[in-house]
DNA sequence: CTGAAAGCGCTTACAG
DNA sequence: CTGAAAGCGCTTACAG
């Protein structure tokens, strides 16, 4: 692999002259240019990057933490995330923190820490002061998705408003018997997501004068089968049976509709169900839901982040208090109907 | 950030005898390795990994490239291949080629070669001569997934295998009706999966003396909405409906069936389904499928990287043909049964 | 505009 | 077992 010694010797300049012409950041002579960029691409010159970082104290490659990536969710923002990235000459590194509790702490305390990574988009996450803290010490700038996170910018739907104008749809249109399919809080680390949203959803009863029920109030893990066997469950009971779902996932409330169909309930005559992120696929299924755009928020967290690292003052203590509300839709479609009364 | 130069002094020892120390490979006195361990992590010293990359030549890293993330297979090869590589103390760079032909080459030929990753693993990607000549002469292994690379080391099912067992269990329960949902191939540097099993399929009703219509040969893009379209086409056609679909995923078979149940037909008394993949929802839906262990796929394909990567005499010139055939099996559920004549 | 040289923070023969 | 020193391959003040 030829190196930038090479090159200069075969430009017939020196190295700090063939740095200069092919980073572009201080002029050089066209002649110069020209012979370096000739001698460069004869010898199949890729600049080494870890002498560039070494030299420089930057990596051009962020880090992306998430506790799984084989959902709907994470891959969507994996995607749009490393789009963004590469387009802009930046590498991107997995941390996925599968392996649970000391997998989370060897990420936090060493890989991050190591120097590979500028920044870090932490997603659906929730860092501890320390891990902040120590970020914040050399210069790293910490974005999360999904939640927030004091100390750090973050990125979030408005859960509770999210739970609760679902809920207030399928109020508005004549439902008292109403279940919530929520998820679960697996580790200390992740988000209450599920928990703000089933907040909204008690408010908007609340406010509507309607009672809520713990037994409408069930688990499921975001997949299409939890959200099946939840609402085969709730729909078939034959004293209790709601008449309308709100899922937390869109996956949830495609799983709903087929357990209703199963049961020879028809959607959205006998049952109204309603997501929530309109999922590839809920378009499809006809899913009311309320849209997250998440490749958006991804994109947008990714931006923050380049933007961040290229302000040149930029410092150590880089990471401030700053949420930004991500805007989310309800888009009505053919799974929510009048109840039938 | 200490440097190991803070940690020897607080040691009393020299620079050396700290990376001695640490790495673990070099004997040092007990007396030594117990001050240098508490000096670093009084000072919470992490190796910087530019330096230790620059001094060694090394990594630790390793790039995954796959043509996008957010489809089922791609992100359980991640998410599988990520778990295998960090409890190994290596990082994983992400390269999704989703920008098309421009960034492709622009992976190849700038970002594997900056010498950030020790070796690339190729996820349903086919790199050319040249490209794998390039990483070659950088020592840089790389290993497949998904298809059979020349001139690399690859791990593949066999599709043509697997279309013909669907096809031929399918025929086995008397049906001659036989379609085959497959996939387009998008660009020229993905893999021929979909003509493979195709092959496949065509193969075993040519042995079964069945004749094949084209008509019964049509294309999805493996996922539930494109298989119930494609499905509905097919069994809504009054004179020409098959009686048995045989998918290329089953996501594909799971709107498959979906389709089928909207039209009143019963699975499997008036059509028998088929996928390939063994999802996870595919023991839910009782999909009949053809295995393909996608994680251990992704495992064992790392592992064969670290390997390698271990290996003391790796010179350049590293990567050599030889594909493992993966092992498939049938594995029947609910969705195939006795043609219904 | 350009070059000589220091420096980034490690590792590792080489001596001892 | 340990230390002094060279070297990994760049970038960037500093002079000119």
């Amino acid at each position: 692999m030829a190196g930038i010694e090479e090159v200069a010797k075969l430009a017939g300049v020196s190295t700090a002259t063939v740095s200069r012409a092919l980073s572009g950041k201080d002029h050089v002579s066209a002649k110069a240019l020209a012979a370096v960029q000739l001698a460069a691409s004869e010898l199949g010159y890729v600049v080494s990057h870890s002498a560039y970082t070494l030299a420089t104290g930057r990596n051009r490659n962020i880090g992306v933490v998430m506790p799984r990536v084989d959902r709907w969710f994470f891959s969507t923002v994996l995607e749009a995330a490393e789009t963004e990235l590469i387009s802009n000459g930046y590498d991107l590194t997995l941390y996925n923190l599968r392996g649970g509790d000391n997998q989370r702490s060897q990420v936090f305390q060493e890989f991050l820490l190591r120097g590979r990574v500028d920044a870090v988009l932490a997603v659906a996450i929730q860092p501890d002061k320390d891990e902040i803290a120590a970020l914040d010490r050399l210069g790293k700038p910490i974005v999360g998705i999904g939640g927030i996170i004091p100390g750090a910018r973050t990125i979030e739907m408005d859960d509770f408003a999210a739970g609760k104008l679902a809920t207030e749809h399928l109020i508005s249109l004549g439902h008292t018997k109403i279940a919530n399919l929520s998820g679960e809080i697996l580790t200390n680390w992740e988000f209450n997501q599920p928990g703000l949203r089933r907040a909204g959803y008690l408010e908007a009863l609340k406010n509507a004068g309607i009672e809520s029920k713990e037994a409408w109030q069930v688990m499921g893990d975001y997949s299409i089968p939890s959200g099946y066997r939840a609402a085969k469950q709730l729909l078939g009971d034959p004293r209790n049976a709601p008449t309308a779902l709100f899922c937390n996932s869109d996956e949830m409330a495609i799983g709903a509709i087929l357990a209703a169909k199963d049961l020879g309930l028809r959607v959205p005559q006998d049952v109204s169900i309603i997501g929530i992120d309109d999922h590839d696929f809920a378009e499809f299924f006809g899913v009311t839901t309320i849209t997250q755009t998440v490749s958006a928020q991804a994109t947008f967290a990714v931006r923050t982040i380049l933007d961040l690292l290229s302000d040149p003052d930029l410092g150590s203590h880089v990471n401030v208090d700053q949420n930004t509300v991500w805007p989310s839709e309800l888009i009505v479609r053919s799974t929510t109907a009048r109840v039938n009364s």
